[in-house]
DNA sequence: TCCCAAACTGCAACCGGTTGCATTTACCTG
DNA sequence: CAGGTAAATGCAACCGGTTGCAGTTTGGGA
């Protein structure tokens, strides 16, 4: 035994461990010290994958002795020699945005049954904020980044991928290709609204943009005029109006100010849920009826937006699965590093229900 | 010169370095190299506690050359040796519960400040994962847990606390003295809902309760037999509905079945909005007119709930501030052990909306 | 009974910092 | 210019595991 520390067997029971009088959470040396085995041996012991280097009854006893002084393995240590660190920073705009947590679950249902464990952090768009805590990510030595903020031409992702820390981006891509990415259809569910509006008969659609500097924005105001197009409808420049934000405020005001400059508008496309139910708001305060005078359709159909009045029709993505994929492309890249980077696309649904109905002559 | 990997200094100027010729993240030593001093020196001069040890020209020199290399310091080796990790548990029920991101925005925002980590884990009440997550956080050395699963009684608490580890509670307090905890005021508030209701002329007030094993469950209920006896109001055992959990379900069957049984029910105090939401679908499913027939009051003010029809009245909670506290509180308790565990109570405030209206007679 | 390979176990370097202590350098005084 | 002290820097142990390699034990065959 060459164990500094004396722990004689079978006498310790409980989480701690003694040097001298001071207490301290056990080690794997005094469960090598409890054991009466080389420190060396009890962690081949305590592993699953050297097991089977040692006798399988030493491994009994040295796995009692851990049970029996409450041992749990400092990852850390662990952590230094091995380089990696089971953790994976995730970066998000805010997580109080209602359409990230389904996604964060996503994400940490997947890690913690492989036993990583996620690192969230906001940024609330603040690129000082952001670099910040990327740095801080960087400093803990996470094993790879998971990133919300959508922000085309990211600086940061440089910083990033230049150690090269695999990468996986939610709901945009990279404009470059060394990135994995999980997106859901936007094309896919904007021409569904669409049509789903055609049918009802609608001709004179708007859509109300996101950010263009966002690839979600950019993405389904391009596959809006193609949906349009699709359906022999003009397009005219007023048919998409854009929005700084994706929020409640900003599609308040859009609605406002399209209403006050055209009156044949009988159907709204937002961008997300977020401009959705600022337009319906608008149209409240406008005295507007929807569905009877106006249409709206939402995007995302994230919680709580089927319980406003009325109820929101939308595309539906699946925000838990977004947070899956974009796990579970972490974890593949980390395991094989050989592994191609992909694109992977979601399917999106139309959630029909009360926001729109058939177009009446006004 | 001991250091074993060679830099030339003013060579390396990208974030990696080169031992042989394999790229790797630069470390301390590759910062001491660039830098020509020892280990130890640079090590002083890129902490800030210890910097006023080196000339202020190494001190210079030194930073230069970590800011040359991109040197990011490896915040595991320090944690090992410090016994420090500078990261928090934080155990929470479920994520996807509206009422928890702001909270957990309000602990990270502190937290981060202070260069602290959060890290984030569900149990989904299940007590399995919940021993699973908490062991895997307590292997990743965080220096504390705050916990926001609200079972009474908890297990899991006494194999925290007997390691010496500080924990806060949040939205319950424990049966034992040396935890701390950050609750709202729920009897203040569930006495304003009461009170509104009885100014507004009710006087058969029915209580849809939260589970008894979670201390919110139990308190609001007590705080609504009380408010009731305040405003001379008969409390029969029927005027307390229990729910087995706060879900919207719950409160759409407890609603049902009370309806079933008495007619002269004229208004609901729900344990939580997530109750009343179910209980507003009820009462549209039963014909009856929500604010007109029955006021409906919830409890929490998440988010969304103004914009479901009709708007409700409920009790705001501060969640973001809840978090704040909670993480504020473990802060204290970290940096001086000997603070005394306390219970932060914060005040709540009645909002009225439109859920809630004088009583007519039927 | 002896020998050798296979199975176990012990040894010690290593991960990347931090920090008490020893040593060197710089500067000042008599 | 010697001597002494303070400032600056170097040295090496340490945190708690992991792991390649060496040494030891075990078991089977000759």
């Amino acid at each position: 035994m060459t164990s500094l520390r004396k722990a004689e067997p079978s006498q310790a029971n409980s989480s701690v461990a003694t040097i001298g009088n001071v207490r301290h959470t056990p080690t794997l040396s005094d469960v090598a010290a409890e054991a009466q085995v080389h420190i060396g041996t009890a962690s081949r012991a305590l592993n699953e994958s050297t097991r089977d280097m040692v006798k399988p009854e030493t491994a009994r006893r040295v796995q009692e002795a851990a049970a029996r002084l409450g041992y749990s393995p400092n990852v850390l240590a662990g952590s230094l020699r091995s380089q990696k660190t089971a953790s994976i920073g995730v970066v998000l705009p805010d997580l109080t945005n209602p359409f990230l947590p389904p996604i964060v679950r996503g994400i940490e249902d997947v890690l913690t049954k492989r036993g990583y464990v996620a690192l969230i952090g906001n940024t609330d768009n603040d690129a000082g904020l952001e670099r910040k805590l990327v740095e801080s990510l960087r400093a803990r030595r996470v094993d790879g980044f998971i990133i919300a903020t959508s922000k085309r031409n990211h600086p940061i992702l440089n910083i990033i991928a230049k150690p090269g820390t695999p990468i996986v981006l939610i709901n945009r891509t990279a404009d470059r290709d060394d990135i994995s990415s999980v997106i859901s259809n936007d094309a896919a569910g904007i021409r569904a609204a669409v049509g789903h509006l055609v049918e009802l008969g609608h001709k004179h659609i708007v859509h109300i943009a996101g950010p263009a500097d966002l690839s979600t924005g950019r993405d389904r105001a391009k596959a809006f005029k193609e949906a349009m197009q699709e359906n022999k409808l003009p397009t005219n420049k007023t048919d998409i109006f854009l929005c700084e934000q994706y929020s409640i405020a900003e599609g308040y005001a859009a609605t406002k100010q399209i209403f006050a400059t055209r009156n044949n508008v009988t159907a709204l496309v937002a961008a997300n849920d977020r401009i959705a139910l600022g337009v319906l708001q608008a149209l409240r305060d406008l005295k507007l009826s929807c569905p009877n005078d106006v249409s709206v359709v939402g995007f995302n159909d994230m919680p709580f937006v089927d319980l406003v009045t009325p109820a929101l029709t939308t595309v539906r993505v699946n925000q838990y699965g977004i947070g899956a994929q974009a796990a579970q492309l972490m974890l593949d890249q980390l395991g094989d590093s050989s592994t191609v980077t992909k694109t992977i696309v979601l399917p999106v649904k139309l959630i029909v229900r009360s926001s729109t109905a058939p177009c009446k002559p006004r």
